[in-house]
DNA sequence: GAATCATAAC
DNA sequence: GAATCATAAC
């Protein structure tokens, strides 16, 4: 299997060191390369759906997965929770779900975050950009109308010509180690 | 000034954040990019010296800074030591002194470094393998005797065709992350 | 030296 | 998608 349908695997066979929770229509994963304290990743089994572009979820193929949104939510507000305290600032408003407006691997899934992106994982601009702006679509926003921009168009006006800002305070900033040292202040600025 | 230049400024005028201590030969300061949980610069600030290539300094020129050698080994030791217990594992043995076999920055400068590489700032095989193998030249072998591999050979030989060994174990990594997560435990282990 | 971007090969 | 390497521009 190719590094394109490397998530496959976790529908085939849901049983992993990665999943959280699965039912016959989804598994719930951790994302192995976190862009965030908590980075889940939500992917719908059912054939129809995991074939198809995220931008095309249809109202009722949406209603399906509502739930799996819930539980993804409470699991981060609820681990957070009991982390020795140390992550007990995370509400309900600062997860983010979506879809990449163009993704990599090709099962359909939906990106569950919080909005600290503090990682070690996240380390080129685009890392942060897929996650900060309209390269990002928000679960409300789908189904996405067309047209679409083609990949490379998507490439150079969602990710390489947005700025750099804080998702907390829209601060521009000139590079990706000055943007990351701003954002670990901001998560331990929330802790107190 | 340029880039090439940047520790010039530490020596004109060694007030800086950075710098941990000074007299008239040397200013000693923290690396700005540190490649392990210590790592600290000794600057000659003698005109003669600074401008020259490491490789070829003298017995006699090396002798002038033996003492600043003692005194940064032994700053890390004490201040690790008043680490809230994190970093008391350090001894005298862990701690590394060279200069790189092919320097970037224009002004000699001597690294004292900690052999862990537990460090954000080590983002890439370059950076790991400058202080591990033919490309880091110990203290101990200099002067280095002519003939000396030209900078293209020495990035070929000294760098590129090196490869990914834990500087504790010798174990062989096919990649930096892999290498990264098990520095990160044996920096662990020895804790314990 | 650091940071960004493009490009293979997986 | 991740990781490595080469290449500008600072
Ligand atoms: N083997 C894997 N297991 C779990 N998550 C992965 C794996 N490989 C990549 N990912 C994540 O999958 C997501 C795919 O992103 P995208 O296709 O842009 O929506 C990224 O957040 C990756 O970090
Ligand atoms: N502005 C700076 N202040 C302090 N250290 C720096 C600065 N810029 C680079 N360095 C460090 O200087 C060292 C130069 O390495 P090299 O020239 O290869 O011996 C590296 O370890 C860098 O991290
Ligand atoms: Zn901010
Ligand atoms: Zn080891």
């Amino acid at each position: 299997m190719s590094w394109k349908y490397v998530l496959k695997g976790y529908i085939v066979n849901p049983t992993s060191e990665n999943t959280l929770f699965y039912d016959d229509s989804c598994v719930i994963i951790k994302d192995s390369f976190p862009k965030a304290k908590y980075h889940l990743l939500i992917l719908p089994r059912d054939h129809k759906i995991t074939i198809k572009d995220p931008k095309t979820l249809t109202f009722k193929e949406k209603s399906r997965y509502e739930k799996y949104i819930v539980w993804a939510k409470n699991y981060i507000l609820e681990t957070s929770k009991s982390n020795g305290g140390f992550d007990n600032n995370i509400k309900i408003n600062d997860i983010r779900v979506g879809i990449h407006y163009v993704p990599s691997l090709a099962n359909l899934h939906i990106h569950v975050i919080t909005n600290d992106f503090v990682s070690d994982k996240l380390k080129y601009p685009k890392h942060y950009k897929a996650f900060n702006g309209p390269f990002f679509v928000d679960w409300d926003q789908l189904p996405l109308p067309p047209p679409y921009l083609t990949s490379k168009e998507a490439e150079m006006k969602y990710i390489k010509l947005q700025p750099l800002k804080c998702s907390h305070c829209d601060y521009p900033f000139k590079n990706l180690p000055t943007l990351k040292k701003h954002l670990k202040q901001e998560w331990e600025t929330k802790k107190n």
